[in-house]
DNA sequence: GTAACTACCTCGGAATCCGATATATACTCA
DNA sequence: TGAGTATATATCGGATTCCGAGGTAGTTAC
């Protein structure tokens, strides 16, 4: 179950391109990728990935090939495409940017001092 | 028009308690603060904020008071309890493992090598 | 007299979320 | 043989959340 939940949701596009550029990988192994890299601090549903993932690949930011294994059932392997590579670039940027905002905030670095 | 959207409202609660927490305010004042302390990177429209802080009222985790001015319009100074304390650190401990996770994975550190 | 700013609040359509559900293969253990 | 578990994909739709827009009102400044 995992789940620190409350947030997560927005980042996932970013997550998955991020895990897909280091390696191709279907949607169950992003899933478990994700968990593992976060250890077990984020976790997504198959209700939230799939449809995600197929938002990805009609934006042209990854591109799934199905692979038909002898055994087991058949999956299908998203790579990254440099449409993606560069919206990638645009998340980091974004999540650097929000981050330090909160991290401030949450802080208390004061700007102002009027009563 | 500021906004790095895409994420922010989960937060909201958080940075709400973090900002009464160093200063006693209201409603309108905690918004600018919010713009300010982030460099305008983060701003919540009214329609976010007062249900946000009504819903932190209800929750004990903050409290209101009415304070009529002499001039200008009565404002709803809110300042932070000890129960809404306690929930900012927890806040706090939340944020830090989320984005925590978030970095390991978007800078992908890798914890499996199977293709 | 009107525009802009301070300050409060609510409505409700739109968008998002994700648990539940369905299908299918393969392996293990009794 | 059957149950349970794991791999793997995919969709549905009720519930929840979101926030732009709209409304009230006093003050300041052309």
């Amino acid at each position: 179950m995992s789940k620190s939940a409350e947030q997560s949701r927005s980042q996932l596009p970013g997550l998955i391109l991020a895990v897909v550029e280091s390696q191709p990988l279907h949607g169950y192994g992003i899933a478990r990728e994700i968990e593992v890299r976060s250890a077990d601090a984020l976790s997504f549903g198959e209700g939230t990935l799939y449809p995600a993932l197929k938002a990805l690949e009609l934006a042209g930011e990854i591109a799934g090939e199905w692979y038909v294994q002898e055994s087991g059932p058949a999956k299908k392997v998203y790579r990254i495409t440099d449409v993606g590579r560069a919206q990638l670039a645009r998340h980091r940027a974004v999540w650097a940017e929000y981050s330090s905002s909160v991290n401030r905030i949450l802080t208390g670095t004061p700007q102002t001092q009027t009563a």
